[in-house]
RNA sequence: GCCCGAGUGGCGGAACCGGUAGACGCUGCGGACUUAAAAUCCGCUGAUCUUCGAUCGUGCGGGUUCGAUUCCCGCCUCGGGCACCA
């Protein structure tokens, strides 16, 4: 043992020990128990940040003590490969993507290395690579055949900076969540997958995650959006239904006015007669997400000089196009209820339409909801708290019981259906892009799309390209875009689009369980790895990532390739690594680089910091003297340690004979180990668990017993 | 606006099931060692006061309890998510 701690040399000699013996290198053993420890893959952007360090560090600390407990541990790592930066950097300085990829994966790969993490780098993958992504489009023409994948030209989201669709996800408060620039409206044929089919499993399986922080399910709720209402038609004049959609049912005879979408048929069609309602649609057109969002959302609108019949009461009431209703939720039309809405309050007052009391506040209008001829006063329906009135057969029921009755009556009356709406959004995967994972359809004049044959996968994305930031050079490129119809033979042209980044990191978890696997998707060593015992990432894939990957796990399952429901047993998500109070950023000029620390500190200084600092899940906000106080005590524990051992072998430990603080020492040994163990196993709680030790070396540092017996405590601590 | 979190010393945080508030670390101050400095080691470091002691103190106001950072009610502030979803 060295005198002087030097961590630089520790960790060079460690890691070589590690690398040189595979430590750990797993293979499957069916009697031992197993633990898939998975932290996010990186994307190689060039060079790890804190947050990276973080995120890996809490991962290892998991895998490693699992694996001291004796449990076969599976820690793999790769890269997150495609994507539109390694394009940006093609722009830059003419380098392929491709190129500039590998370069930044091979140094990332020795910055993990320094790191000292307990990967088993015989099963790492880069989703670039045709081995990985042949299997994604192996699926997805799994999936075109099971009707779960369809093309449709629809109005999209385009980032006029990226010159890319984006997801609704990827679109956050009417930007791209990666350019930030002011999202267009485009019509673009692009590839859908239908994930709305597995909304209800994915929202009812949340409940099945008990190792998942509530706020993540939360969120995933929220953004499913389950809604449970009614269709209702009410009647055109030329006997065609309007049909909208409600969740509130018992307000059916509080209906004064009809509202529908700027581009729902019906507003089209007046717009050829009527120049006020073709301005109407040409402003709303023009406002789009942007205005939307930036402005406070006024309520506007305009009649359509059209009315329709009240399916229970038989009443005309008019239909306006308004601003407020979406054609993309529910049927593009709603029923307005003024005096029980926001919404609709506030349009009615604008434009003089009519308000009528259904609710009433149960045990009678008191003051507070009365609603009297000179002032109205709505009462924004709680469904807990109201009683229906001024509604004929519905008066004197509370919510639930107005929803059934409706309900009964409407489809006695074949007006109306019960309905579950969803807010959640089929997923469009199609991106103008060509650093990504081509979409494998064939375009064929006679054929039309046809997925491209087992056989013939993977459709290999040419290495070579430059973009020039003019479209996608994908399409540019002759070799790659014309080929024959695996179907009739005919000269055909491929699809140029490739699929959305997130597809290839919704399933590498299983493939890591048999990355070499080249005659199938997934084998029986994904049976058993699965589900991961534990995720570690950060909160920003609280919804999209986490979403995508779930629902992956439920296609993979479907098709038989395996039989797990979820493919993450725990998920913990790390909080952002922050200096002087905001989130590291090169344009903040506050970034602290991993390497020049691991050249300074050592990387286990900068482990011991970040888990000690904070709770694991909590904001960590870098400090400079923090980074010193771990290196002092680990220059502490060692010296503790080089001390003891400079001094020769112990005698064996005889508890029988040990004096009174002898015995006070081992107990307090025995007590931090039982601290440390519980906060590792249950609590997750590292930073205590580190208090612990720290408090116990203290206590070591001062021991002052070199009797044999107290040697022999000393060194059993 | 709606839905989640969180507010504890100069700072990061601890107190796990209602039982010594401030563990552990950082910072600061004092001391030892040194010609000196760095490093290291030792001590002190919530506030106030009449300082060998006492009082107050966990965002604010109430409540329950022998006892509340912890439980309940009502606010305030900050952070995050969703945001015209009918």
């Amino acid at each position: 043992m060295q005198k002087e701690y030097n961590p630089q040399a520790v960790e060079r000699e460690a890691q070589r020990y590690w690398e040189d013996h595979a430590c750990f290198h797993v293979v499957e053993e069916p009697g031992k128990p197993k633990f898939y420890a998975l932290s996010m893959f990186p994307y190689p952007s060039g060079r790890l940040h804190m947050g990276h360090v973080r995120n890996y560090t809490i991962g290892d600390v998991i895998a490693r003590y699992q694996r001291m407990l004796g449990k076969n541990v599976l820690q793999p790592i790769g890269f997150d490969a495609f994507g539109l930066p390694a394009e940006n950097a093609a722009l830059k300085s003419g380098t392929a993507p491709a190129e500039w990829t590998d370069a930044n994966m091979a140094y990332m790969r020795g910055q993990l290395r320094q790191l000292g993490l307990a990967y088993d780098w015989s099963r790492t993958l880069a989703t670039c690579q045709p081995e990985y992504y042949r299997w994604e489009q192996w699926l997805f023409t799994r999936l075109f055949k099971n009707g779960l994948v369809y093309r449709k030209a629809s109005v999209v989201n385009w980032d006029p900076v990226d010159q890319t669709v984006l997801a609704n996800e990827q679109v956050v408060d009417g930007r791209g969540w990666r350019s930030g620039a002011v999202v267009e409206q485009r019509e673009v044929a692009q590839w859908f997958l239908r994930i709305t089919d597995y909304a209800e499993e994915l929202l009812a399986d949340l409940d099945k995650l008990e190792g998942w922080p509530d706020a993540v399910k939360t969120m995933q709720r929220n953004w499913i959006g389950r809604s449970e209402g009614l269709e209702v038609d009410f009647a055109l004049d030329d006997g065609s239904p309007l049909t909208v959609f409600t969740t509130r049912p018992d307000t059916l005879y509080g209906v004064t006015y009809l509202a529908v979408a700027a581009q729902h048929p019906l507003t089209l069609a007046a717009a050829k007669k009527d120049a006020r309602v073709a301005a109407f649609v040409e402003e709303t057109r023009r406002s789009g997400v942007a205005e939307a969002t930036l402005e406070t959302m006024e309520k506007r609108g305009v009649p359509l000089g059209v009315e329709a019949t009240h399916p229970l009461t038989g009443e005309r009431v008019p239909v306006w196009a308004a601003n407020f209703v979406l054609m993309s939720y529910g049927s593009g039309a709603v029923m307005a209820v003024p005096a029980h809405d926001e919404r609709d309050f506030a349009f009615a007052t604008r434009y003089g339409l009519p308000i009528r009391q259904v609710i009433e506040h149960r045990g009678g209008a008191d003051g507070e909801y009365r609603f009297d001829a000179s002032r109205w006063q709505p009462w924004y329906a709680d469904k807990q708290v109201g009683l229906v009135v001024h509604s004929g057969p519905l008066d004197g029921l509370d919510y639930r019981a107005a929803f059934e009755r409706a309900a009964a009556e409407l489809e006695a009356k074949g007006r109306g259906r019960r309905r579950v709406n969803y807010r959640l959004r089929d997923w469009g995967i199609s991106r103008q892009r060509y650093w990504g994972c081509p979409i494998p359809i064939v375009y064929c004049d006679h054929c039309g799309a046809v997925p491209v044959p087992e056989a013939d996968l993977p459709v290999v994305l040419p290495r070579n390209l430059v973009p020039d930031g003019h479209g996608n050079p994908l399409a540019k490129d002759a070799e790659f875009v014309n080929c024959r119809c695996p179907q009739c033979g005919a000269a055909a042209r491929r699809e140029t689009d490739t699929f959305d980044t997130f597809v290839d990191s919704s399933w590498y978890f299983a493939r890591y369980a048999c990355p070499d696997q080249h005659t199938r998707m997934l084998d029986e060593r994904s049976a058993y790895w699965l589900p991961v015992d534990q995720y570690v990432g950060g909160i920003e894939h609280a919804i999209l990532h986490l979403l995508y990957a779930r629902f992956f796990q439920k296609l993979m399952r479907d098709e038989g390739l395996s039989r797990v429901d979820e493919p993450f047993t725990r998920l913990l998500t790390q909080g952002m690594v922050l200096k002087d109070g905001a989130k590291m950023s090169k344009s903040k000029g506050n970034v602290v680089d991993p390497q020049d620390i691991l050249a300074s500190h050592g990387a286990d200084a900068v482990r011991l910091f970040m888990m000690f600092t904070a709770p694991p899940e909590q904001t960590l906000e870098w400090s400079d003297a923090g980074i010193d106080g771990a290196a002092r005590f680990l220059r502490r524990l060692w010296k503790l340690v080089e001390d003891h051992a400079a001094a020769g072998a112990a005698p064996a430990l005889d508890a029988a004979s040990l004096d009174a603080g002898q015995r006070e020492l081992r107990r307090h040994v025995h007590d931090t180990l039982a601290k440390v163990s519980d906060d590792y196993a249950r609590r997750y709680s590292f930073n205590t668990a580190i208090a612990a030790c720290m408090e116990l070396s203290n206590l070591l540092q001062r021991w002052t017993d070199t009797s044999p017996q107290g040697r022999a405590v000393l060194q059993e601590a």
